[in-house]
RNA sequence: GCGGCUGUAGUAUAGUCUGGUUAGUACUUGGGCCUUCCAAGCCUACAGCCCGGGUUCAAAUCCCGGCAGCCGCACCA
């Protein structure tokens, strides 16, 4: 297996490490080394590269470490948990409302645990296994709980995900964004989930990096201006569709997937292109990957559409790494409802509508009198009903000469001196609209294990050997720099050489040590794109050689033209 | 979290069943010799019994607990 392989080369050349190693490690943490550590930085570099220069998207940073009312109103405290319970008997542990539905046949979603355990002793729901009592029922939260403060009286969570954050600065943002649909904001960092049983590696991490970008979007205008330039795209999907009736995956052009309806709109599939982009930058090839559609009842608590990418491994089978989902107005909604701030923007209509319409205008000199100290309650009444009730108001008082308004639990009969009815023609200039979230979040360790795991390249006989063929724009050392003897003078040039490509910027390794062969083996083995060999030739001619990774294929070139042909390579 | 198997230098392994020399070997790594372009050779050095407890005169070896890895079950916004 090509995994087994990559993971061993990984580990003893310092891309990825077992954490906490010296105490026996602990499952679900991983640690970079040297250059597993470049590496996740240059994915991420290519990233910003990609959406804040590309799409014009602007990063921002929050903290991990989140008070509770945020994660109650994002349903995390609530909907991130799972209700367990434990046999006393096998002690297994089971999900209790699995096993509650199962025995039971009830539906038992959004139930207390009290109420659930309520159930297991009405129904006799016992131990699946061997029969046994079940314990009490507890709460499984995935999130990490922590404290705020010294009395520690604040609840925190480190945050299951860094999308959160931007929506907490939307009112910020809509304004640095001067108020106008699109914007974007991107966050990179860490998140925290505290898995049961974490065993697969870098795959399923308790702590682990994602980068995401949240789009907040007209929900009336989900094209896209760059949509007519992916139009003829060849995209792979796997929709809900295909998936049920069990059928391959289709290959149709991104405007095919959206005049037949396949994804949702321009927005979602040109964030599915462009996701298909950085992988294939990254060097991931397109016949390793697929997008897959979330089918109904696996999609999270906020999304109303979502599209996985996946990655093909050989160890843990498909992997999502990436997933695009549009989370709707979920999310500001909420948050809007939870801290009583307006998350909304004001849309300029193009041209202002007119509007015609009956406004009530009460009476003041009558109203004192007869509503005494409930005449102001009774006048924001009439000046917060709509339309409709107007028109109800008006016929009342009409027909019947008063109308009974029912306001705070008192009745009050407004009659027809109290008010008057006028026609008003209004310019209506814009409205207030909720936006919808587009959001593509990128699983950046897992993309870094598909990134190791298919730039592996796996000797195919003897005199092959294996490395990793990294793209040049990720490689963590981009040029070996090697004298072809350690002495009579090569070193000095080399290490000449060596110095002036670093102060340009390039991740340059100078090595001496053991046969030329050797270290170009080495070198390739960390998917180093190219070496710079020092000979004694070049003492005279001022001439190095420049050999390609891949090829082997060496090439003479100037010592002045140098900075200049390697910059080729990396741009 | 449950059950089964496993844990020896950086890597791969011998030794464990049947307790008893200084824990052996290869590769890797560092230093040196040699060497004019793809892991050559020679010399030399560094480095290991997962952690804790128990049994024993004596534990890498037997027993118990923990941790980690693999497999199966369960879980996976």
């Amino acid at each position: 297996m090509n995994h087994d392989k990559m993971i061993n080369i990984s580990t003893k050349r310092g891309f990825l490490w077992p954490s906490f190693e010296i105490y026996s490690g602990v499952s679900g943490f991983t640690d970079y080394g040297p250059l597993g550590a470049i590496l996740k930085n240059n994915i991420m570099q290519l990233w910003r590269k990609q959406y804040i220069a590309g799409e014009g998207y602007y990063e921002i940073e929050s903290p991990t470490v989140t008070p509770e009312e945020v994660l109650k109103a994002s349903g995390h405290v609530d909907n991130f948990t799972d209700p367990m319970t434990q046999c006393v008997g096998c002690k297994e542990v089971f999900r209790a409302d699995h096993i509650i539905e199962e025995v039971s046949g009830l539906e038992v979603e959004g139930m207390t645990n009290e109420e659930l355990d309520g159930i297991v002793e009405k129904h006799k729901v016992d131990c699946p296994n061997c029969g046994d009592k079940l314990s009490e029922i507890w709460n499984y939260n995935l999130m990490f709980k922590t404290n705020i403060g010294a009395k520690g009286n604040k609840t925190g969570y480190m945050r299951p995900e860094t999308a959160q954050g931007i929506f907490i600065l939307f009112k910020r943002l809509s304004r640095f964004f001067k108020n106008k649909l699109p914007f974007g904001a991107v966050q990179l960092g860490k998140a925290y989930r505290n898995e049961i049983s974490p065993r697969q590696g870098v795959i399923r991490l308790r702590e682990f990096t994602q980068a995401e970008a949240e789009i907040f979007v007209d929900p009336k205008n989900k094209t896209h201006p760059k949509f007519k330039m992916i139009a003829n795209e060849k995209l792979v999907l796997n929709s809900q569709k295909t998936q049920i009736e069990g059928k391959n995956p289709i290959t149709i052009t991104a405007k095919e997937a959206l005049e037949t309806g396949i994804v949702a709109n321009e927005i979602l599939i040109y964030q599915i292109y462009l996701a298909k982009k950085f992988l294939k930058d990254l060097g991931i090839p397109d016949d390793v990957l697929r997008f897959r559609q979330h089918l109904p009842n696996e999609m999270a608590h906020y999304a109303i559409d979502c599209w996985d990418v996946e990655v093909k491994t050989d160890r843990y089978g498909w992997v999502e790494i990436i997933g695009i989902a549009d989370r709707g107005d979920y999310d500001l909604k909420s948050h809007s409802k939870h801290s009583n701030e307006e998350l909304n923007l004001f849309i300029q209509y193009e041209n202002p509508k007119i509007i015609s319409k009956t406004i009530i205008k009460p009476n003041m000199a009558k109203f004192g009198p007869a509503f005494k100290q409930d005449a102001g309650k009774v006048k924001s009444f009439l000046e917060n009903i709509d339309e409709e009730l107007i028109e109800a108001v008006q016929n009342s008082i009409e027909e019947q000469g008063l109308y009974k308004a029912s306001i705070d639990d008192s009745y009050f009969e407004i009659k027809k001196e109290h008010v008057t009815f006028e026609n008003i023609e209004e310019k209506v200039k814009g409205e207030k609209i909720i936006p919808h979230v587009i959001e593509p979040s990128f699983g950046i360790d897992r993309i870094l294990y598909s990134v190791l795991l298919h730039s592996f390249h796996k000797a195919e006989n003897e005199e092959d050997k294996d490395y990793f063929k990294l793209a040049n724009s990720i490689a963590p050392i981009q040029i070996g720099v090697f004298p072809l003897m350690n002495k009579d003078n090569l070193n000095e040039l080399a290490t000449e050489i060596t110095s002036s490509l670093r102060n340009s910027g390039f991740m340059v390794d100078y090595d001496t040590s053991g046969t030329i062969g050797k270290r170009y083996a080495r070198a390739d083995e960390i998917g180093v794109p190219i070496a710079i060999t020092i000979d004694y030739d070049s003492l005279e001619d001022s001439k190095v050689t420049i050999r390609d990774r891949d090829t082997e294929k060496q090439e003479r070139v100037n010592i002045e033209d140098l900075k200049k042909i390697v910059g080729n390579y990396f741009n």
